[in-house]
DNA sequence: TACTGATAGTCAGCATACTGATCAATCTCA
DNA sequence: TGAGATTGATCAGTATGCTGACTATCAGTA
């Protein structure tokens, strides 16, 4: 199938296959999987240089559920999971972390015995504060090699593409049911 | 479905600053790290999933390297490394478990004692090939989303984007010297 | 040649992510 | 109501990725 003309590397000899044949290998470049690997990798290597350049030590997914915990209190793990698109397995040894930095609370919840939860403390609050400025620069700075309009479109892209295969991943992201 | 108005930064208000102030938490759709994330977790369960329909057990990365690999007879794992941009300690572990799987070679390298020689076993090549369809399947399918145009201009964006972060990230993508 | 610095590879340790299993609590519906 | 299904959380196991340390080797030079 020879569709996908973007994803075939036909500079000049026009292969008729996306990884062409025998002895020859697919340009990395072109694959947008390996090319999702690779800003993703570069995003978290900014992230963490920005955030400890401003004296914290946080990761983007710490970040990410410290923020949500924030903005919706007494969140439990899955709905939490589910705004952020993490696997619930992956939850609980982010709030493990969180917790143990003091950052957040977990305690049971009184509606539902099987759940936590979770309830950002007043360091929470202020880390999340302070380091937002290099949240922010970080977020620049990963899109520095573009313009302004072909960053939003890059964004805009990517939403799209993601939308589209929000399913696929164990980690789907969900709405907030009421 | 009250869906999400908290992590929802109105447009209306005019927000001043990338993550507004105090009270409200920049919306995840806005954050090119986030998006990031989502989509690399995306590619990464479509290309498993592909793959492990096709009847094979092999990762993304393992993959890339076994590509490379087989390109670049008698590589050493720096310029491995270096040619995939993943990082020299990561790589260890995947050679492990390309040489346990019997789709790959290490030896010692003659030209200098300290470096390895790898090189691909026929069942490698074996595997790479028969995979091939699963790995274009899986490009395509990630990118479902978008129309032929937009899929390239991702890709043209995201090249772009990594080209100026390329340095910023522990394990850079480098050239084959000489 | 002996010293110095750089390099290839590995390892320990930590933090995502995922699969699949388990346990307890809750829900559904006959 | 009560059996079966579902759900919230956790755990064990595996695979990236990273930091930082370490060994062995190499290359250049005083």
């Amino acid at each position: 199938m020879l569709t996908i003309s973007i994803l075939v590397n036909d500079r000049a000899s026009g292969p008729v296959s996306l990884l062409e044949e025998e002895n020859s290998v697919k340009d990395n470049n072109d694959m947008p999987g390996h090319l999702a690997r690779r800003f993703q990798q570069i995003a978290v290597a900014v992230f963490l240089a920005e955030v400890e350049d401003a004296g914290f030590d946080l990761t983007p997914v710490q970040y990410a559920a410290l923020a949500t915990i924030k903005a919706n209190p007494r969140l439990d793990q899955v709905t939490l999971a589910g705004l952020i698109a993490f696997d619930r397995t992956t939850i609980t040894g982010v709030i493990d972390r969180l917790v143990q930095k003091g950052l957040v609370e977990r305690r049971a919840s009184s509606r539902d015995r099987r759940a936590r939860e979770l309830e950002i403390t007043d360091e929470g609050r202020r880390t999340l504060r302070k380091v937002t400025p290099a949240v922010e620069s970080a977020q620049r700075i990963m899109l520095r090699g573009l313009s302004a309009k072909e960053g939003e479109e890059l964004m805009r892209l990517l939403r799209k593409a993601i939308a589209a295969g929000n399913d696929l991943s164990r980690a789907p992201l969900r709405d907030m049911q009421a």
